[in-house]
DNA sequence: AAATATCTTGCAAAAAAATGCAAAAAAAAG
DNA sequence: CTTTTTTTTGCATTTTTTTGCAAGATATTT
């Protein structure tokens, strides 16, 4: 049996059981524990399972209770957020807004980073319990109820206080002329601040996002550091992008 | 059986019952008692459930109904939310800090009450979300995983410029001499600071938190302006908080 | 205060994971 | 069709994780 075909089928009992065991895959297909174990490995590095010890579970398994409403399985959203981590290192401070593919992004955190992280999410804060080394901090101000985030001129005015290393904004377009831009009034206003308190800004972009405008304006391409995508680096529709600085992550 | 496995079946069992035996437990899943021990520590280091003797209690924000636990007389519990309910008046502005009593009078709001919310525990910003009509401000700063709540000079800063009708503070011993008491130092400093920024405070006590000391002093009785408990206002143990001006409901 | 149940701690056995290596199989190159 | 190269596989060894047990400490109940 090819090791595609063993691939598959790991990942179709994983669906049906939510969980595998190595021992028993082995005897199941046949193969030694070291193929499956290699296998669950690749399987793994493409986001595809969790590995654990004695088997693997599916992606987010134990952390269902903070996935409600995020839980949406992406093959791009999860290659993204995989790509991201590379923008993290030991120490450092990092300001996250809120949006679903900073949720992820901070899901996958690995437990032994070591970071001050500062968020006008909730959902953020809650998923951050699980990584005993991240210290998080809070800006306070005006809930809004829908995106679960803090908004207003309290939270502006906290913002004053702070420099941090790199903020990792949510936005909802991008494009090579206007910039960044959002839905929301209130929110760009906020992230206008949050960028002028940070070194550098990092945007994470599904391919959808890219080219699209949205009716407020958050900033321009020059104040953006990073972009996150999953095209590669070299990709010719992104040229636009590094032609104004921006380093294609 | 993998350890992620069991675990995974501890919380449903959870969610089912609300409250797990690590005796039974181990029976049921046939493994020793230690095993489970050891993996309830692990689920509670997550913030997925709350230890207890003997077993463990549903703890998420998102499975919060929980009423029934051990050792918590959640009759008692509900009465006296019940009773605390007349606290509130439409358009008044109310800072509410964490803890389950908070947690579980928040819950019981009618829907048409029209507050403005002031609070640093995340649970209970969460819970409001279901109440349209009211509005919720969280205070910022270190966010305390343990508590899910906010604390800290930046918590601190943000309450001097606010001013409220009433402040509802949660604690945990209250005695007629040396009066609000507290366990933790941090939220003892930041409590004092949220009863300085309020018109009056109010206090809501089950039978047990009274006549009891912790270590940290809060305030005195002269600060406290309500006392919600489930005995009656005329009963003779409540005569030395009556006496210094505390009106019992 | 005694009796019972539960908790903590350290330890050793068992299970599983990681690592390095060499044979076998498959793919690519000539 | 060989030969070379690469990939895959299984095995032995070392390391890590998990597990169950026992003894003493602590908590709860009677």
């Amino acid at each position: 049996m090819i090791k595609e075909e063993r691939q598959r089928l790991i990942i179709e009992k994983l669906n049906r059981d939510q969980k595998i065991n190595l021992v028993e895959l082995s005897q199941l297909l046949h193969v030694s524990y070291d193929s499956i174990r290699r296998d669950v490995i690749e399987l793994e590095d493409k986001g595809l399972l969790k590995k654990v010890h004695g088997g693997a579970v599916a992606n987010s398994y134990l952390s269902f209770k903070t996935t409600q409403g995020f839980g949406i399985d992406n093959q791009e959203v999860l290659h993204l957020t995989r790509k991201a981590q590379k923008l993290f290192e030991n120490h450092q401070t990092i300001l996250m807004d809120g949006g679903t593919t900073n949720f992820h992004i901070a899901e996958q955190f690995p437990k032994n980073l070591e970071l001050t992280v500062i968020t006008n999410s909730l959902p953020l804060a809650i998923v951050l319990n699980e990584h005993p080394k991240i210290e998080t901090i809070l800006l306070g101000g005006t809930y809004h109820k829908r995106y679960q985030i803090t908004v207003g001129t309290q939270a502006m005015r906290q913002l004053e206080h702070l420099r941090v290393d790199l903020y990792l904004m949510g936005f909802n377009g991008l494009d090579p002329n206007v910039g960044v831009t959002l839905r929301n009034y209130e929110e760009s206003v906020l992230k206008q601040k949050m960028a002028k308190s940070a070194k550098k800004v990092a945007i994470c972009a599904i391919t959808e996002k890219i080219h699209t405008i949205e009716t407020y304006k958050v900033c321009d391409l020059h104040e953006i550091g990073f972009l996150v995508t999953s095209l590669k680096p070299s990709d010719p529709s992104l040229n636009d992008f590094r032609n104004k600085g921006i380093e294609i992550i």
